[in-house]
DNA sequence: TTGGTCAGAGTTGTTGACAATCTGCAAAGC
DNA sequence: GCTTTGCAGATTGTCAACAACTCTGACCAA
């Protein structure tokens, strides 16, 4: 049973104004979507997973329609497969695949270092430093669930200062992407968490600075580090993580 | 009345085996999706228009449940976008928006050249000669519009060549959203072809001589200056091309 | 003329029912 | 024993009807 309803009422409904307009702006597809691509990306369901149309439709506490139309979004956006007759399942993202949307990610970010150079401001600078500053402090405790948050909201952060909103829904896929394939190996990557915390460090010199040119380079290099530390994690011998079937 | 029937059969049915086979393997709403695709990136349908669920549904001959389901894919693939209780609009592209595009294209572009110098095969070079040879027999008769569609299929075939998934969607996505752009204005850029012939003559060298950096940074320039050709030709007077509303 | 409001038509959103297909399993045939 | 056939149940694909919403234009009052 995967989520709560969308919109039924008994249990501490927010206010029924806002469910109201909650409504009024989003069907019940578009609701359904954001519920389904947030449990995909967060972990709640796990790569490979099945997703029965009628169970969501269910659980989400509307009818299959609207949930149809949320997989074929999700299909589009990389996060699904479809298979006709057959079903819906979480998509699998290979070691082949990670590899090659890795070169893909490397190429967005060099431009987001470049532009976020030339276009961020003050405000985000420092909300920029205050991020590396609460990912220095985990560099003692390695807890790396909340370390990993810290960094997904420092690349996002830094991809809206590139004011280039093509660039930021390219950026968004490919992350979206590979936390598939990361989600399996998250606990246990958490050596090296001090040097990506200097990479981020150098970063923000970098493009607070104006420098476009290091922060390209910066960025896409820190990129292709970051594959090499992932890959690096899945080779060692670590407990696998539990497989939905 | 936009399009055909998408599988009735009295006029000239391309064999019934071949029909059943298409229907085993796709939905009916894959099949809108990508009817409604070539429409929209042909130019057949004008950015802008509205697209009827229930006219479209009919010309396709099939219910609005498939169609619905097309119209949400096209809106994640960014072709058309959803206006909640107002209907589904082929996407505008706008000049920002368009050099914002070109910006993520150029990068990708550049990781396409890159990766073809590594990864062409000699069957290819010869392809790309062979298009280039085309291209540059229409410098003469400047018809615009098969000379961008030799330009498509060499750009394509490069991308192919670069022998990255990922890479490849994102570049499509990129190049229907500039073909939305472009689509209004592409009778009136015609003179500056034997220039982008040029240009493809130089990278097709650099690929075929396995040259990495020559070919990423020739194909990223070539990027950059097909835009300001287009947005020249966009300031120049001339006949705007009709408008369907 | 301007502005408001209110039917009516047309369009979109959602649902439940029906048809087609797949899956698993057990019986029949070789 | 092994494969094949034929069910029964579950799941997906499609459709048509109904509900909710938007838009238009007529009508009226200031």
């Amino acid at each position: 049973m995967p989520g709560k309803a969308l919109l039924t009422d008994p249990p501490k409904r927010p206010s029924a104004t806002a469910t109201i307009e909650m409504l009024r702006e989003n069907s019940l597809a578009t609701l359904a979507q954001r519920e389904l691509e947030r449990q995909i990306i967060s972990g709640e369901i796990a790569a490979g997973t099945k997703l029965n149309e009628a169970d969501i439709a269910g659980a989400l506490g509307v009818s299959r329609g609207p949930v149809r139309e949320a997989f074929r979004a999700l299909d589009q956006a990389g996060l699904v497969r479809v298979e006709k007759n057959r079903g819906v399942f979480v998509r699998q993202v290979t070691l082949q695949e990670a590899n090659e949307i890795y070169e893909v990610r490397a190429v967005l970010e060099g431009l987001i270092g470049r532009l976020a150079a030339k276009r961020i401001d003050a405000e985000e600078v420092e909300q920029l430093r205050g991020i590396v500053k609460k990912m220095a402090a985990h560099d003692r405790t390695r807890k790396a669930e909340s370390y990993f948050a810290l960094n997904v909201e420092f690349h996002e952060l830094l991809a809206r200062a590139a004011r280039n909103q093509a660039l930021l829904n390219h950026y968004r896929r490919v992350v979206n992407e590979l936390d598939l394939y990361r989600r399996e190996t998250i606990s246990r990557s958490t050596d090296n968490i001090p040097v990506s915390t200097r990479e981020h460090e150098a970063i923000v010199n970098a493009v607070s600075q104006g420098d476009e040119k290091l922060a390209e380079r910066l960025l896409t290099e820190h990129v292709l580090q970051s594959r090499e530390r992932l890959h690096n994690a899945l080779a060692k011998p670590a407990a696998r993580a539990a497989r939905a079937e």
